[in-house]
DNA sequence: CCGGAAAATTGTAGCGCTACAAAAATGGTC
DNA sequence: GACCATTTTTGTAGCGCTACAATTTTCCGG
């Protein structure tokens, strides 16, 4: 026992290159750049490749060439669907120029963006997104671009912001609400920073048309629940209320929980508009009024703003917002009382 | 310009050697087992690695180490949300080990499941858990345990096999509908591996209690669209149909949609059950009839496996499944008609 | 104040790959 | 066939980290 049974082991480099009869240089070349070697030598190392089932190693990769082409995306929950979105614009951005997405979630509670962040940088990711909550001192010491997703309470000196405008969404709603011929309206919000622009952006266009808006759950989650304990206390406390406005499709939901227990009919006895334009909303059952925040466009401007960055570390970060898009669907219509 | 300015390159190991006073290997001492060193070095290269923003680079641990302490997971698309609880199920009963879960989802379409193997096993992870549907010869040359969770159509030899348990799902779901007295019943299919499984279950139970059952959408998808298709086509050729059993509850939508259109009252005069338990069924608007895979369990039931599969790589693959459960909710009723 | 065991620290040699300069093969010309 | 410009191939030196043996320091009892 002088020496371990070199079991199978993970092939290398230098097996391919020994079964080809040919340097590891050579693998390496036709690995990055096939049309450099001849066809002969080209055709013996795939062979080897495939004789070996040999794969390359991300890490030694990494390593030796210092840039891994993928760019690093931090999500707070996977059952946000949004996210979804946001993640196709940004691969369709990225893979002409041969960059991928990393994608890593941070449980909701703890400090984990923070944790999902490091995760991302010992992976050598070359630009950073964050769709999530940001606490202030994350960014420390990061020495790559980064760009936060969405609006939030705070965004991080020297990260770029790109996002839905979601003032600009909160009016639409309420454009159509008031178009529609509602004067009862209500608005069930929650505590997040894209929360508090839409229902800014809602009231204000409401207030300007001389009309009243209840508003609840500022201060509570965006769930189904806290959409429905919101919705029950604007239908108790104001019977009169003939259209809702939630602050995404979830809590829309809940609406529709709370309206349905109190035998009110949507969309004849009240109206409810939804906000993300989520697989729930697109639903045929559910047929939902919904803004569409088009997280697919803030993909593919995040992503070329980050590669304009990586190559040009000199650029300063940006700001910028997305138009949004209400969709007209079967919740909304004319008040009937 | 003899020499590149350094710019704020990404600090090493040597930088927060310098910068603490002392060698590289202390520095990734305190990294691997801070117990090991004196309190005195610790603080020192704590101070320095803060002071510097250094994060280890996770590609050069993987080389030297040769080990990444991470588990792959292929999912087929993000938008599946039966997968959250995989994760977490795997991720309960990896952390004490320090193993952590890494994802990649296989666009639908192509081979993309083939290469998402590829990526992660460039990525050097210690085994490879498998929720898509897999091709044949996927698996050559793969020197890593592996196992896919849920049926499929196909599973790679040497892959072992944890799923729910879909035919007693199956029949579970065929159990509730006889036991509240349906006896004109309906199933709503799909082509995949799973949705034969309960497809199978359930009509071997219904049959058995000699009772006919309709069945729909065998050879299409299993979206909401194709639940919608097949729940319309059941109603219009059987409108005596009471009850109908849908492989998922995406698909169930669908048959809501079909029931409304139709002026078919949920569960008055039409049952519903889905499969999965996702927040969907759980909703309180929805409140669902749904069979829970227990997907959590099968999670933790992966991850035991793979890890003794990779303490112990003589381990044969194995094959086992979870029980489902179902939960009663408010979309199925005793017949009226 | 010394020897010696234990604890703390360091030097050396890679992990698998790429960059790049150097060397070898090729091909066309006179 | 000698010569030179190209194309193809190869050797060498690291990327940032860890394992492990070797070395230095610390701490005691005597």
């Amino acid at each position: 026992m002088t020496q371990n049974t070199p079991r199978s082991r993970r092939p290398t480099i230098y097996d391919v290159a020994k079964t080809a009869g040919v340097s590891p240089s050579l693998v390496s070349l036709v690995l990055q750049n096939p049309s450099k070697v001849s066809e002969k030598r080209r055709k013996a190392v795939q062979t080897a490749i495939s004789e070996l089932g040999y794969r390359p190693s991300r890490a030694a990769t990494t390593l030796a060439s210092s840039q891994t082409k993928s760019i690093g995306l931090v999500i707070d929950d996977y059952r946000n669907l949004w996210f979804v979105d946001l993640i196709r614009g940004m691969e369709s951005a990225l893979s002409p120029h041969g960059y991928q997405v990393t994608l890593a979630d941070s449980r909701p509670g703890e400090n984990r963006v923070t944790e999902a962040i490091d995760g991302l940088l010992a992976m050598h990711v070359e630009g950073l997104v964050i769709a999530a909550e940001p606490s202030e001192s994350m960014m420390a010491g990061t020495w790559i671009p980064a760009v936060v997703a969405g609006w939030r309470n705070a965004v991080p000196a020297g990260a770029g912001l790109i996002t839905n405008d979601d003032d600009g969404g909160g009016r639409m709603a309420a454009e159509h609400l008031l178009s529609l011929g509602h004067t009862r309206i209500g608005h069930l919000s929650g505590s997040g920073g894209a929360a508090a622009h839409r229902r800014e952006g809602f009231r204000s266009r409401i207030l300007e048309a001389g009309v009243e808006v209840r508003i609840a759950g500022e201060s509570q989650g965006t769930s189904e629940e806290d959409g429905y304990a919101a919705a029950c206390w604007i239908l108790d406390h104001h019977p009169e209320t003939t259209a809702l406005f939630a602050a995404n499709d979830t809590m829309a939901l809940g609406a529709f929980a709370a309206a349905k227990a109190r035998g009110l009919a949507v969309p004849d006895d009240l109206s409810v508009i939804g906000y993300d334009n989520s697989p729930l909303a697109k639903s045929r059952y559910l047929d939902m009024t919904s803004v569409d925040n088009r997280s697919d466009l803030v993909g593919v401007d995040v992503a070329n703003t980050l590669l304009a960055r990586i190559q040009d570390p000199g650029l300063k970060p940006e700001r910028k917002l997305i138009e949004p898009a209400l969709i007209v669907r079967g919740t909304t219509a004319r008040p009937s009382r």
